[in-house]
Parts: C-alpha cells; sequence; structure tokens
DNA sequence: ACCCTAACGTA
DNA sequence: CGTACGTTAGGGTC
C-alpha cells in the first residue's frame, strides 16, 4: 500500500496547540460582548480547518490533559512545577473549545493520570500498526521521540499556531543530527525547562548530540561517562541522576489504555447546525464558511443547486380567474383539509397580488381587491376554509386596511418556528425553509422586479405549505396548543389594534420638544462654562475626557471602550466628589433623552393623527410581544415630564376617553401560583399590600408597623427574585451593607421557603429538560444551562428562572386581549383595545359604554389564568393615558 | 452605508 | 454579580 492510499489519522494535543494559540493572538482583539475571551479557541480552530482542508484526515481525534497532575508528577513532584498561574484569560476556554469539537464530531480523548502527549504517542503506534499515515500535532518537543516512516510531527513555530512545521525523519535529522527515538536521550542531558526538568549542566545540545553519535545511547554514555574529560564530564558524573531521572519521565507511554480505537475516530460529517450555533454564541463570524470549505461542504466546491437533489419539484403557477379559479379552490380545499397555502404580495400596504398553493400545485393570482374575476378567490378567503402562511400580520393588515373580509388562518409558520426556538434566529422563510426542510429558498431573478414577479407569492404560498408538517412534527403538544389557542387569536388581535392605532395630540408633543430642547442648550452652556470649553455630552468618550482627565475624578466601572459614564456612575461621582458638572449633565442626559422620545412619537403620527406602533409577536424569547416603530412601551411614566408625554396620548375623535387595565403585580401573583408558597399566597388572599404584608413577616412587626425604608427593601428584593438577584446585587441597588442584604435574603426564605425551592427547582429542571415551560405550556431552550463557561451557564440560570414567570405574565396577558376583543365584538360595543404594554391595556371608550366596557375588561383579565391567588386589576379613567392611570 | 457600543426608557 | 425589550447618538469601518 503506497503512502498516498493509506487512510490519514490526525492525532492533536489539544491543550498545547490552544495554549501556544493563546498567545499567539491578542486577547483583546477576541472576545464575546459578555466578556468572553475566544482567542485560543479562534487560533486552534484556524489551525484545525488548515490541517483538515490540507491533510484532508480520515480519522482525527484531539487528546487533552484532564489536569496539571499525572503520573509523572507523582513520581517528581516538581514535574512543571515552574509553570505559572494559568492567565485568567485562558481559563473557560478549552471547555468551549471542546463543546466546538463536540459539534464538529471531532472525538476528544482525556484519560485521568495520563498527559496528552502519551495519548498521542499511543494513537500514533496504534496507527501505524493498523496501516494508518499518522500526523501528530504538538507544540511539546517530546513528541520529537513518536515520528518515523509512518508518523510526521508537526509543531507550531514562533510564527503562531497556524503555521506548522513538518518534522518527518529526515527533518529530524537535519535539525537536530540524530534519529527520532534518540531525542528524548538529547533532552534528557539537556533537560527541559518549561518542565522543571534540569539536565546535566553545561551540556548543551550540541554536546548530547557529539555524545550520542559517540556512544550510540544514554546508557552506553553514562556507563563511560569516567572516559569523559574536562569540566562537562565532571558535570555529567556528578548530575547524572539527572539525565536518568528526565529520561524516564520524558518517555511517552504508548500503551495507554484507550476508550476508543483508532477505527472508531473516522471523520464524520460536522453537525452544521450545533457549529453554527456555537460559533454565533463565541461570535465567530467568518469561521464558518472556512470549515464548510474544508470539509467541502460549501456551495461552490458541492456544486449544490439552489434547490437540493431530491427535494419536490416547485408546481408550475396556474393562472386562473372567474368559474375556473372557483372550481379550483373548491377542490384543493376538499381535497386539502389541512389548508392551503397562501401569500400576498403587497405593495404600498395594500394586496396587489396573491398565490395559492396544494401540495402538487399553484395558483398565481393577477388579483385587485374588487375585481370581479376574483371572486371566488375573495369568497373564499372570507370562508373559515383553512389558510396557511408564513409571517402573515402584514399581509392580514393589508387586507383588512382596504375591507377585505377574512377568516381562516390557521397556521402562521414565522410563529411556529419561533415557538420552536424563540431565540433562534430564523427571520424569513427562507431561513425556515433552510431549517425545516433543509432546502434553500431560490432566490426571485435579480433581474425581474420582485413586486412585478408574478411567480414569488406561489412561490412562498408553496414553501409555507410544505413547512407546515415539519414545524408541527416538531412542536409538543403544549407548545401546538399555545400556538392555536393563544398566539394565532393574539395574532388577529394585534392586527385589530395596529390598524386602529392611538390618537396623539401633535400640539402638545411639539411644545413639550421645544422646552425640552431649550432646556438642554440652557444645561450644556451652564455645563461648558464650568470646565471651560464645549463638548458633546452626549458622546460617553469626550465625557471620559472631561471627567477623568480635566477633572480628574476617580475612574468608574470600566466598560469596554473605557471607563462608564452611565447616570449610576455619576451619581456615584457625585457622591465621593461633588461637582457642578454631573448634575448638569444627568439633568442635560434627563432632557435629551425624553426630548428624543418626544421626537419619535411625534414623528410617527398618521395623517390620521394616530401612532400605529408594530408589534412583533415573535420579538421576545419569554412570550412576550414587542413594539417598534415606534417603542409605545417604553413611554416615560416615572417622572412628571414623563408623564407629560403620557399626556399627549388621548382618546380619539368620538370617543369619551381612555380606559386602562393593568394587572398588579402579576408576576409575584404568578410566583405564588408557580411555588406554592403558602405565606406568599396568603399574602395575596388578605388583599394586603403585598411589600407591606411580606415586610411584617421579615422584620416581625405588625404590617403597620413597616416602615417606608422596611417596604423599600422588601419591594426590591421581591421584584430582584424572580430575576436571580443575589445578594451582591441587592446591596448594590439598595446601597447596603453586602452582609445585611444577605441577612434580608435569609429572612425572606426563612418565611418563604418555598419561593426559594421553586426558584432552585425551575433551574434544575431546566437542567433536566433543556426547556422551561409556562404555565400554558409554551417552552424556551436553554442549551447554556450545561455549559462549561460560568458566565454562560449563570447567565442561563437567572433567564432561566425568570421565563415561566415572565411568559406565564405574557401568556396571561395575551388570553386576556384575545377574549376581550371577542366578547367586545360579540356585545358590539364600538369601544376598542389600543395599545398592550406587557401587564397594562388601553382602550378608547365610546360614549355610555364605560361600565360595559370596564365590566368586559375586568372580567376577561381577572380570569384569564386560572391562579390559586386572585388576579387583580386595576382599571383607570381619564382624557388622556396619563390622566386615566391610577 | 453599515456595524457596534453605551446609554436609557419601559414592564 | 437582575429578567425582557427598542431607540438613539457617537464613533468606527467599509
Amino acid at each position: 500500500m503506497s503512502d498516498n492510499e493509506k487512510p490519514t489519522l490526525l492525532v492533536i494535543d489539544g491543550h498545547s496547540l490552544a495554549f501556544r494559540a493563546f498567545y499567539a493572538l491578542p486577547v483583546d482583539s477576541f472576545s464575546t460582548k459578555d466578556g468572553q475571551h475566544t482567542n485560543a479557541i479562534h487560533g486552534f480552530l484556524a489551525m484545525l480547518i488548515n490541517l483538515i482542508r490540507d491533510h484532508k484526515p480520515t480519522h482525527v481525534a484531539v487528546a487533552f490533559d484532564i489536569s496539571r497532575f499525572s503520573f509523572r508528577t507523582r513520581e517528581y513532584p516538581d514535574y512543571k512545577g515552574t509553570r505559572g498561574e494559568t492567565p485568567s484569560e485562558f481559563i473557560g476556554q478549552v471547555p468551549l473549545l471542546q463543546d466546538v469539537l463536540a459539534a464538529m464530531n471531532i472525538t476528544t480523548i482525556s484519560i485521568e493520570d495520563y498527559e496528552a502527549d502519551d495519548i498521542l504517542a499511543t494513537l500514533s503506534v496504534q496507527g501505524r500498526e493498523q496501516g494508518y499515515r499518522v500526523l501528530v500535532v504538538s507544540g511539546d518537543r517530546d513528541t520529537i521521540q513518536l515520528v518515523n516512516d509512518d508518523v510526521t510531527l508537526l509543531y507550531p513555530s514562533r510564527m503562531g499556531v497556524s503555521d506548522l512545521t513538518r518534522y518527518d525523519a529526515a527533518k529530524v535529522m537535519e535539525r537536530y543530527g540524530i534519529q527520532p527515538h534518540q531525542y528524548p536521550e538529547v533532552a534528557a542531558l539537556v533537560g527541559e525547562t518549561s518542565d522543571n526538568l534540569p539536565g546535566i549542566p553545561k551540556v548543551g545540545e550540541k554536546t548530547a548530540v557529539k555524545w550520542l553519535n559517540q556512544y550510540g545511547s544514554l546508557d552506553a554514555i553514562l556507563e563511560n561517562a569516567d572516559k569523559i574529560t574536562g569540566k562537562v564530564g565532571e558535570s555529567l558524573r556528578e548530575h547524572k541522576e539527572n539525565a536518568v531521572r528526565n529520561r524516564r519521565l520524558n518517555h511517552l507511554l504508548t500503551d495507554v489504555e484507550l476508550p476508543v480505537t483508532v477505527g472508531s475516530l473516522e471523520k464524520r460529517p460536522i453537525d452544521e447546525e450545533a457549529v453554527r450555533e456555537i460559533f454565533a454564541r463565541l461570535e465567530f463570524r467568518t469561521m464558518l464558511d472556512r470549515l464548510l470549505k474544508a470539509e467541502g461542504l460549501d456551495e461552490e466546491t458541492t456544486g449544490i443547486p439552489s434547490v437540493r437533489a431530491g427535494a419536490e419539484k416547485i408546481p408550475v403557477p396556474q393562472q386562473l380567474l372567474d368559474e375556473e379559479l372557483g372550481a379550483w379552490l373548491n377542490r384543493a380545499t376538499a381535497a386539502n383539509p389541512g389548508g392551503l397555502g397562501l401569500s400576498f404580495d403587497i405593495f404600498d400596504g395594500k394586496p396587489v397580488g396573491a398565490g395559492i398553493a396544494t401540495p402538487t400545485e399553484t395558483v398565481a393570482l393577477a388579483w385587485q381587491p374588487g375585481r370581479a374575476d376574483y371572486a371566488p378567490f375573495e369568497a373564499w378567503l372570507a370562508s373559515d376554509a383553512p389558510k396557511l402562511m408564513t409571517d402573515s400580520k402584514k399581509q392580514l393588515k393589508a387586507l383588512k386596511s382596504v375591507g377585505l373580509a377574512f377568516d381562516g388562518i390557521s397556521f402562521d409558520t414565522h410563529i411556529a418556528g419561533w415557538l420552536l426556538r424563540p431565540n433562534g434566529t430564523e427571520k424569513t422563510l427562507a431561513d425556515l425553509v433552510s431549517r425545516y426542510l433543509d432546502e434553500s429558498l431560490p432566490k426571485s431573478d435579480p433581474n425581474q422586479l420582485s413586486l412585478d414577479d408574478p411567480a414569488t407569492a406561489p412561490l412562498e404560498a408553496w414553501y409555507t405549505l410544505r413547512l407546515v408538517a415539519p414545524l408541527t412534527e416538531a412542536l409538543d403538544e403544549g407548545s401546538l396548543r399555545v400556538l392555536r389557542d393563544i398566539e394565532m387569536p393574539t395574532l388577529l388581535t394585534l392586527v385589530d389594534i395596529e390598524l386602529r392605532g392611538v390618537t396623539v395630540n401633535h400640539e402638545q408633543l411639539s411644545e413639550l420638544s421645544g422646552q425640552l430642547a431649550a432646556r438642554a442648550a440652557d444645561l450644556a452652556s451652564q455645563a461648558y462654562a464650568i470646565i471651560g470649553h464645549e463638548v458633546n455630552l452626549g458622546s460617553p468618550k469626550q465625557l471620559q475626557e472631561v471627567l477623568f482627565n480635566e477633572l480628574d475624578m476617580p475612574k468608574t466601572r470600566a466598560n469596554k471602550t473605557g471607563y462608564s459614564t452611565d447616570a449610576g456612575a455619576l451619581a456615584d461621582l457625585q457622591a465621593s466628589n461633588p461637582h457642578p458638572f454631573l448634575g448638569l449633565l444627568l439633568e442635560h442626559r434627563d432632557a435629551s433623552k425624553l426630548r428624543q422620545i418626544v421626537e419619535t412619537v411625534d414623528k410617527a403620527i398618521g395623517s390620521d393623527g394616530r401612532v400605529h406602533t408594530s408589534y412583533v409577536q415573535t420579538g421576545t424569547t419569554t412570550g412576550r410581544i414587542s413594539s417598534t416603530d415606534p417603542n409605545l412601551q417604553n413611554i416615560p411614566v416615572r417622572t412628571e415630564e414623563g408623564r407629560r408625554i403620557r399626556a399627549a396620548f388621548q382618546a380619539g375623535e368620538g370617543y369619551e376617553t381612555l380606559l386602562t387595565a393593568d394587572y398588579s403585580q402579576i408576576e409575584m401573583r404568578i410566583m405564588a401560583h408557580l411555588s406554592g408558597d403558602p405565606g406568599l399566597i396568603e399574602a395575596f388572599r388578605t388583599g394586603e399590600d403585598l411589600h407591606r404584608f411580606v415586610g411584617s413577616k421579615i422584620f416581625l412587626v405588625d404590617p403597620e408597623d413597616v416602615t417606608n425604608e422596611m417596604r423599600t427593601k422588601v419591594k426590591a428584593m421581591s421584584y430582584g427574585l424572580a430575576y436571580g438577584l443575589s445578594a451582591f446585587g441587592l446591596s448594590k441597588q439598595l446601597r447596603i451593607d453586602s452582609s445585611e442584604a444577605k441577612k434580608l435574603m435569609a429572612g425572606y426564605f426563612e418565611r418563604f421557603g418555598a419561593v426559594r425551592d421553586y426558584l432552585r427547582n425551575v433551574v434544575e429542571q431546566a437542567v433536566e429538560d433543556g426547556y422551561t415551560t409556562t404555565i400554558f405550556g409554551r417552552r424556551r431552550p436553554f442549551p447554556d444551562l450545561k455549559s462549561p463557561n460560568r458566565v454562560l451557564r449563570d447567565n442561563a440560570q437567572r433567564a432561566a428562572l425568570n421565563a415561566p414567570i415572565q411568559g406565564s405574565a405574557a401568556d396571561i396577558m395575551k388570553i386576556a386581549m384575545v377574549n376581550i376583543e371577542k366578547d367586545i365584538t360579540e356585545k358590539q360595543l364600538s369601544s376598542r383595545m389600543l395599545m398592550q404594554v406587557h401587564d397594562e391595556l388601553i382602550f378608547e371608550v365610546t360614549p355610555g359604554e364605560w361600565d360595559d366596557l370596564e365590566a368586559v375588561v375586568r372580567q376577561h383579565m381577572a380570569s384569564a389564568g386560572e391562579l390559586v391567588v386572585p388576579l387583580d386589576v386595576q382599571v383607570g379613567r381619564g382624557h388622556n393615558w396619563d390622566a386615566a392611570a391610577h
């Protein structure tokens, strides 16, 4: 068998190469936004990818040391004793690297009590015996002893890990003047500083090699030690024990019992999805392409067409009209009880075409609403015949805005995809097609304007239809119920409230904006006067210059770009180093931020005098909805100035007043429900002020004797608990001693022990299941709970204990919204829901309908979740949003 | 034209 | 070393 026909076994010393990479790449340039350093991982992978590309190994393994202790340290406790502390930036990178290798389906091997090099040695011997060509990659020179006709060493150069020097027997001879198997004898004589193995003083490589060539072996040299003259001979005789010991230690074991056979190391295809995921986490953007290319998996090298072979053939769209169209719809609907795929072309917020799909046919409709030719289509739209769509909200809004009746939407793949992977990255139909069908959505002809391309909508409808089966299959029963009973109905509600918008008074906002702008300008000029020059107060970078250089203030918390100038840091500075500039800066920030929000909302007022936000139903990982363009869920409320913005949100023409309704302490109530804590449950059943009640239990006083200070602390703690707040965090927030914070938390858990048990249990269960679940069955996966990286793991734990609470609250609010909308319709009220702000709903009330509406709202909000504690709803009335607050 | 970060508003 | 979001300005890069 010639060398070229032999299979190639690639074995790598993981720890040593990662460490080389760590020192080869600047640590500052490789870290994620949460501070995880990745330079060692990056360097290692770059090297590995090059090896795969250049050597096309058929078998691969990476060996890692388990610890710095091994049989060698037992034999000689000072072995490697000179090595300093592992740099903190390196710690944690190895477990992540192992995760990457696992995702690449590359075997990693660690064996207690042995070093990685012993594993390499054993594999190289086994590989050779079984007819492999072996490539050993290590940064440890001891591995030179492994080199022979079948085994080549790749050794990192000083240039970095990607530049590997190839040592075959000839190269070893050229470099050292000895056979590879003799290298340990040279090393034994010379010693190895990095392993803390002193050799024979005064003997260097040259002398060692000379002796070896003269006497043939280390044993022979030692036997003939008497014959060696001069100072070096004396030194040898005096320190020969060193050489003997070194030789024993630098001999690599070739008979370590391995949990794998060489054959089992066969290179398997990478798990592209897993690799994609972990690279995203490590924020590696270009690595995947390089890896795919090296693996020969990228499109260019495989020539994979845009739709992979074996995929179903895309039906050619038919163009139907009138009776033909009606007949087709009847036949298709009857033949496909699960529904038809449907997609609309939207232009300027109006529907301008549509496509319908069955598994085998598609229809393209050059349809304009109201055209008689398409009457059967519009009748079908209005019927409850099931329709399957992707990201349907915008399309449904377009239909509704032109007055078309629509019913029967039974599935939205975009929402289903989100329920499956709420933290996933799939944004478009193409993303879903790629993930769940493993195909590529054909791109529309770039030479054609996609708007005019009549084939786009049928294509989208067809792919949408085909996605439904794999998505439904992937969803568990609980998630399917959430989709059917909560999300799909919520979708229709959102369509309505977005179209309604909310009246916002432009005059009030522009007056407010002017005042805030003037105030900001005034504050700015005062600030400039104090420091003697102008500076951009909105630039943290320029502020750092002023604060820490010109004013010589003490450094604050560090961030990526220097030192923090956020409100908390400035407040700390003001306390320790009072300075008028700080106060002005804070006030200026305040005014600027408010003005920014005022401007944003003002600019969003449409020709109807109303602001139409967009709710993003798939915008969060927990189940909440988010709001954009503009975000109406972060309108200020805490300050007087802020409330002036709310005052501009008003009942519209023809409406009498606004009604606001919010859940009070819904998350704490859910906590009481989920934990079953008797104390907390009692608190909500008595109707006593929650924080007062809890305070009385912790501080052992009567409720009426709970001071404001006690109440503040209790409130902060109660809310913090659901976020995974630590004693440290609590002490920082309340500016109290950390021992006091600890006591406070201990006191809390003593009285409300089931809460602690619950929070612990949520995380434990999530580790076991891999996901959390809300009361209604909504899931959120938490892969990071098993991460070896502590930062990631701790973050995941906090998110995991919060997810069921925040998510259940979101579920409850959605259910309430749906039921309220339904009841308003049934009762034929003309009052209407306008906004949702997580635990608050805002309605516009028609004259005379207040009592009816209030009853409907209260009833459905209170009954949206069956908790062991009541759901308390606070209702307020006023002509504007501020006045309607209670 | 795009991307990232810091900062800050809400529940 | 507290969860979940969206928007903006500044500052850097292409």
